[in-house]
RNA sequence: GGCCCGUUCGUCUAUCGGCUAGGACGCCAGGUUUUCAUCCUGGUAAGAGGGGUUCGAUUCCCCUACGGGCUACCA
């Protein structure tokens, strides 16, 4: 009997997520799912400073659109609770403090200041200021100073920070799911600050605990966590706990230039970079968002899935439940991957031509009545039509807006095509042999045009084309007769009495 | 600079020592649709470089180059 999974994904609010850590939390989803396992969401508040106001509830719209629900997390207590670090403050002293006990931490009053003038020094001669072990001794704190002056300067309320002490000359060999052994020489680590003077714990300090307490067996995140591997293995070593299974996922990368996908580079280039609308509460800017957008979450969900995984198939299209099936931490890439948002669009294309075509009828309607469009048409049948030439849905009404209204303007270029000398004669000529028509079916239409067109000996776009202008107003859709049928015998040969007036 | 991770078509990727190095996006060309789009068919294009190991390396090892990440009392 394996023990339950359960994974978390510990963003922190500072800012609406990005696809980053949408696909973070996606895999972690995945991978609980897969094995019926438990999806913990924890928000990483920390640090005070850089809080942002809403990017909480945006970290909840999010998955929430995604449709990757969390098992537990803020308000869905599991047992666990709570979520947020910030209020789980108190309990972060208690550990810092076991470590100092066991010698696996120590004191350090060093201030901001005094740490920084190092650096600069150091940065001058050309070298690296690392607090550990080859200069702790000369440094501000309790390995330095005598027990008693330790004991002073924590009674009259100096500010302190807790610094892990790391250790020396020792090589860790470290397992990471997907990247397999990393070996670390401990004596390159620096003696991190696991909490601060502020009272609060670092991330390190924070993370490790609640993971501890919150028994997750698998830490997924972003391969940038890698270099705090040692670290924190370490910490859980130091603690005498057990440490989860760590897998460090590949970064996305920008689709052009160097470096990885920022927040910033989304609407620069041309693309979201957030699954939804964010509007900074600061400054009122807003970067847009795949949702507003009009993509579908399924299409998102499954572009995500594959920057940095493929199930060895040659299938690509992937539902939720589908990736839930096939997904394994052994088949995600080590290399970082550039986001591409062609292929984007070419997800959202092929979810939406799979969607549901009751669905998507529904929201075509929401469609027509921004547009005040009422009508009797057979809906559906007009969706079903005209889909495979949408990418989104907003693009069906410009697809088939000619099914509920008159073409006013007619484009320039298919007139010049199309609309010759005897075009007027000949539409004229096609309204007698239309309103002939009793069955107005496009079978039938098709029949009798098709036999007029072959008994007048000439080509069918001469009079294929003209038609097509005066139904649609310009050359492109789906099949004449149907449209022609569809709008019905007056508004046909309506519409052709005004292309020939108009052109 | 230091530490760590990585490197197959332009991009996302398959390949668990022997392959005409496969698929997808994009692009190009044909075909279907008497329009357009969709769709179908075909084409374009890749193992960073150098050493090893091996009968044989894209695949294993080392070096170099390049790319990326981290290097805060941020996560």
């Amino acid at each position: 009997m394996t023990k339950n999974i359960r994974v978390r994904f510990a963003p922190s609010p500072t800012g609406p997520l990005h696809i980053g850590g949408v696909r973070t939390a996606l895999f972690n989803y995945l991978f609980a799912k897969k094995h019926k396992g438990t999806f913990v969401l924890r928000i990483e508040d920390t640090d005070q400073n850089r809080y942002v106001e809403g990017a909480e509830q945006y970290i909840k719209d999010a998955l929430d659109w995604c449709k990757i629900p969390y098992d537990e997390g803020p308000g869905k207590d599991g047992g666990f609770g709570p979520y947020r670090q910030s209020e789980r403050k108190d309990l972060y002293k208690q550990y810092a403090d076991q470590l100092i006990t066991n010698g696996s931490a120590y004191y350090a009053f060093d201030t901001a200041q005094a740490l920084d003038a190092h650096r600069k020094d150091h940065e001058s001669q050309g070298k690296t200021f690392i607090y550990n072990w080859h200069n702790r001794e000369k440094l501000d704190n309790s390995l330095s100073l005598s027990e008693e002056e330790v004991r002073d300067k924590l009674n009259s309320r100096l500010p302190y920070v807790i610094r892990f002490k790391s250790p020396q000359n020792e090589t860790l060999h470290l397992t990471d799911e997907i990247r397999g052994d990393i070996k670390i020489d401990t004596s390159t680590l620096d003696d991190k600050i696991l909490f601060k003077s502020d009272g609060m714990p670092t991330y390190h300090l924070a993370n490790i605990v609640d993971d501890h307490l919150m028994e997750i067996t698998h830490v997924i995140r972003g391969e940038e966590w890698l270099p705090s591997l040692a670290l924190h293995v370490l910490l859980y070593r130091a603690f005498d706990w057990e440490a989860p299974t760590f897998a460090h996922l590949p970064l996305i990368l920008k689709p052009v230039g160097k470096g990885k996908l920022s927040k910033r580079d989304g609407d620069k280039m041309g693309f979201p970079v957030f699954p939804l609308l964010w509007t900074d509460p600061k400054t009122q800017e807003m970067s847009s968002g795949y949702k507003e957008d009009g993509y579908l979450p399924e299409a998102v969900i499954n572009m995500l899935a594959f920057l940095g995984w493929n199930p060895g198939t040659e299938q690509e299209l992937f539902s939720l439940q589908e990736l839930v099936n096939e997904f394994d931490l052994k088949r995600v890439n080590k290399a970082g991957a550039k986001f591409d948002p062609e292929k984007t669009k070419w997800f959202q294309q092929q979810h939406l031509q799979k969607m549901d075509l009751g669905q998507l009828s529904n929201e075509f309607q929401k469609i027509l009545v921004e547009n005040n469009i009422t009508t009797q048409l057979d809906i559906p049948y007009i969706v079903d039509m005209v889909k495979e030439r949408a990418v989104f849905t907003k693009d069906l009404w410009e697809l088939s807006r000619f099914f509920f209204i008159s073409p006013t303007d007619y484009e320039e270029k298919a007139i010049k095509k199309a609309w010759k000398e005897d075009t007027p004669n000949l539409m004229h000529e096609l309204t007698r042999i239309l309103d002939d028509i009793t069955d107005f079916s496009s079978d039938a239409i098709s029949k009798i045009v098709k036999g007029w067109i072959t008994g007048k000996e000439i080509g069918f776009g001469r009079i294929m084309m003209p038609l097509r202008i005066a139904l649609v107003g310009s050359l492109q859709g789906p099949d004449l007769f149907e449209i022609a049928s569809i709008i019905g015998k007056q508004k046909t040969i309506k519409r052709i009495e005004n292309a020939i007036e108009k052109n």
